[in-house]
DNA sequence: GAGCACTGC
């Protein structure tokens, strides 16, 4: 039978604090149950007469898995009293009475339905991954249970050390805690910081090879190219240990872009337990922090750095760099499975504790280590956000004084409402416009569904939404380079090359090709494209044909080549709604060469990445004078990513309105009445919010160059 | 002439 979980011999304590309080956190370390037991205990306790227990999830896998996991505790069949809901796949019925939902699912739904009148208990699970849906839904609760204060109740579950901050945000609310089962955990400390934080991983494996007993060994790094160098490095270490000195070594890398291929065959490798007499090394991303868990691990090696993605709202630019992660991560590098998993392989009677290695010393990890990772929202452009939020149908929400658990920084969301008045989708004094609104409606970026929009005008329609839905898939799409691919790959690429007009058309002539061949999953591989990734884009394209069945002008179907043949060959009102969608991702070559300066609220210099597909000019060799791009990547130069040819005659009126724009006026917007909050607490709440948006900047970019400064001296050192 | 961690509607 089912063990008992640590969070059943606190049902009286959780009854309790609930019925007397609308939000509780609850912080639940890793292995505590929270995830399957606070829902089937509400529903005990009769919390599903009134209506249905939403469980959020920040990933769809857990959402399934949890809610299946859920369903054969309480001998119920999935999808009839407890299901789950996510993108493409809703598998709930009238009887479901718990339902696990992915955070952008609910988002989803409040659109519809802003006082989530069905849901009588709504669980934030993972709150402490701080996910940018997950924090946008902490705001809505904050004032969604101050409407429903009679039938609504609001769990937030937490990990340990931002229990208290969760807590003060919702005016002090309870906070209870539960244990966890987590193994106890040895970590040693590197004497120094290494000079090669590679070399160094690779010494620290080998020394547990050699001299500890039996388990596997997870060793995290920041990327592809170090796992495959350490990959490497590994085999040859191993190899030339003694014969017989040691048992067998099988050694694996694990990153999300792994050919599919490769994939499956790894992941039977991983998720199975590892053969007798045999020691897996598997050298990953952070894919195995959370996503996947690895089962048997009992030694941990950590470089101390992560790679992320930031958004830097004064440029418009995102880079990725190489951050040291929190300390909050070390808590999911045990997850409660690897215990399961030792407890039930018995291990003849004996549990071994684990140990993690850290690649740097305890001073390092004392004083500069920050307590938590810095929260999605203030590392990624918010125009999609912004607009969210201002198409729910409430009255109080004044973007810039939306209450955030940290807040973005003001340059942020200022950024945020340029791009939507660009486009349309507020107007000049930063209320929503009929367009925002159809625009919020589509899961789409709003460059994006301005565009689709625009193309419906134009007549376009069915190829604005293969667009769409390729960029929507876009990372992936492509198999990544890795020299092992490279080598493999037998014919040379014969994929369309957008007729010179750019990215955006040769995605749209692939995804036409696919569907002139039946959408074979063969001829993606045969031309070098993820299988899954196609798959996905055709999933996207339904999804948003159905959303704009009720307003498309024109076919939504994937043109054939007879049409094609009688449409106009230079895709000029597909290129034309494209310029309407990116107005505020425009660029005008510079007059000498083929550099390109952007022509936003800050103007950037800027390159064609080389990746693309956009043809200069057979005569003179020169790019067109204005292009549309996807996005800005600073790499080593700024680029510009999946750019598309644009007609001065489309950009001219677009320039007008960026002189006219008046950030002022925009972010004026509504202000909150009087009767919503009264004057000083409003002063306080603001004045709190600018002076945290102030210091979260500061913090970030301090922090976001002192880890890449110290990652690149020790580039160069080794 | 470059290279990309991970999610999600």
């Amino acid at each position: 039978m089912a063990v008992i979980l640590p969070i059943i011999q606190f049902e009286d304590k959780i009854i309790e604090i609930v019925e007397q309080n609308s939000i509780v956190v609850v912080i639940g370390e890793t292995g505590s149950g929270k995830s399957t037991q606070l829902s089937q205990i509400l529903h005990r306790r009769g919390y599903t007469k009134s209506g249905i227990i939403a469980v959020t999830q920040p990933r769809r896998v857990a959402a399934v898995s949890v809610s299946r996991r859920v369903a054969q505790e309480l001998g119920v069949r999935l999808g009839e009293e407890v299901g789950y809901a996510i993108r493409f796949e809703d598998r709930t019925s009238e009887k479901t009475c718990i339902k696990y939902l992915t955070d952008g699912v609910l988002l989803r739904e409040s659109l519809s339905n802003p006082e989530l009148n069905q849901y009588s208990v709504i669980i934030l699970d993972e709150a402490h991954e701080r996910s940018l849906n997950t924090d946008i839904l902490l705001g809505l609760m904050k004032r969604l249970v101050k409407l429903r204060t009679s039938n609504l109740k609001v769990l937030i579950t937490s990990a340990t050390l931002d229990g208290g901050k969760v807590s003060r945000f919702f005016s002090n609310c309870p906070v209870l805690t539960v244990p966890g089962k987590l193994f106890p955990v040895e970590i040693l400390y590197s004497s120094e910081r290494p000079t090669s934080y590679l070399e160094s991983a690779l010494k620290a494996s080998l020394d547990i090879h050699i001299r500890e007993p039996a388990g596997d060994i997870l060793i995290f790094m920041t990327g592809q190219d170090d796992i495959e160098k350490l990959v490497s490095k590994l085999e040859d270490g191993v190899q030339s240990l003694e014969e017989g000195s040691c048992m067998d070594a099988i050694i694996l890398p694990l990153h999300g872009s792994l050919p599919p291929e490769m994939q499956a065959n790894i992941e039977i490798r991983v998720f199975s337990p590892a053969p007798p007499n045999c020691r897996r090394f598997i050298v990953a991303t952070n894919i195995a922090e959370t996503s996947l868990t690895v089962d048997g691990v009992v030694y941990v090696i950590d470089s101390g750095y992560v790679k992320q993605r930031q958004y830097n709202p004064s440029t418009g630019m995102y880079s990725l760099d190489i951050v040291q992660i929190s300390r909050i991560l070390f808590n999911c590098y045990f997850p409660d499975s690897r215990v399961q998993a030792d407890q039930r392989a018995g291990r003849a009677g004996r549990t071994c504790p684990g140990k993690c290695y850290r690649l740097y010393p305890s001073i390092f990890y004392r004083e500069e280590f920050s307590d938590v990772t810095v929260p999605e929202i203030q590392r990624s452009s918010l125009a999609g956000s912004v607009l969210y939020l201002k198409s729910l149908d409430v009255p109080d929400i004044d973007i810039l004084k939306f209450d955030f658990l940290d807040p973005p920084s003001r340059e942020s969301l200022e950024d945020a409402l340029r791009q939507l008045y660009l486009i349309d989708a507020i107007d000049e004094n930063g209320v929503i416009t009929k367009v925002g609104r159809t625009m919020a409606e589509l899961p789409l970026e709003p460059s994006l569904s301005r565009t689709l929009l625009e193309a419906n005008e134009c007549g376009c329609l069915s190829q604005a939404l293969t667009v769409a839905a390729m960029l929507s898939a876009e990372t992936t799409l492509l198999h990544t380079r890795s020299k092992v691919t490279e080598k493999k790959r037998k014919h040379p690429q014969d994929l369309p090359n957008g007729s010179g007009w750019g990215d955006h058309i040769q995605l749209l002539q692939i995804y036409e090709s696919w569907d002139q061949v039946n959408y074979d999953p063969r001829w993606c591989s045969d031309n070098n494209l993820q299988v899954r990734g196609m798959l996905f884009t055709k999933d996207v394209r339904k999804q948003l044909s159905q959303i704009m069945q009720k307003s498309a002008k024109g076919s939504m179907d994937v043109q054939t080549i007879i049409k094609r043949k009688e449409r106009q060959k230079d895709y000029k009102n597909l290129r034309r709604a494209l310029s309407a969608g990116y107005a505020g991702q425009l660029a005008e070559r510079m007059t000498h060469h083929n550099g390109y300066r952007t022509l936003g609220f800050k103007q950037q210099l800027v390159q064609v990445h080389p990746s693309s597909v956009l043809q200069a000019d057979e005569e003179d060799g020169r790019f067109p004078d204005y292009v549309v791009y996807h996005e800005l990547i600073s790499t080593s130069r700024p680029f510009m990513r999946n750019v598309c040819s644009v007609e001065m005659s489309w950009v001219m009126p677009i320039l007008d309105k960026l002189e006219k724009l008046d950030i002022n006026k925009l972010s004026g917007g509504t202000s909150i009445p009087e009767d919503r909050l009264k004057g000083e607490e409003l002063a306080v709440d603001l004045q709190k919010n600018e002076a945290d948006a102030v210091k979260a900047t500061d913090d970030r970019d301090s922090r976001i160059q002192a880890a890449r400064d110290r990652f690149l001296a020790r580039k160069t050192n080794k």
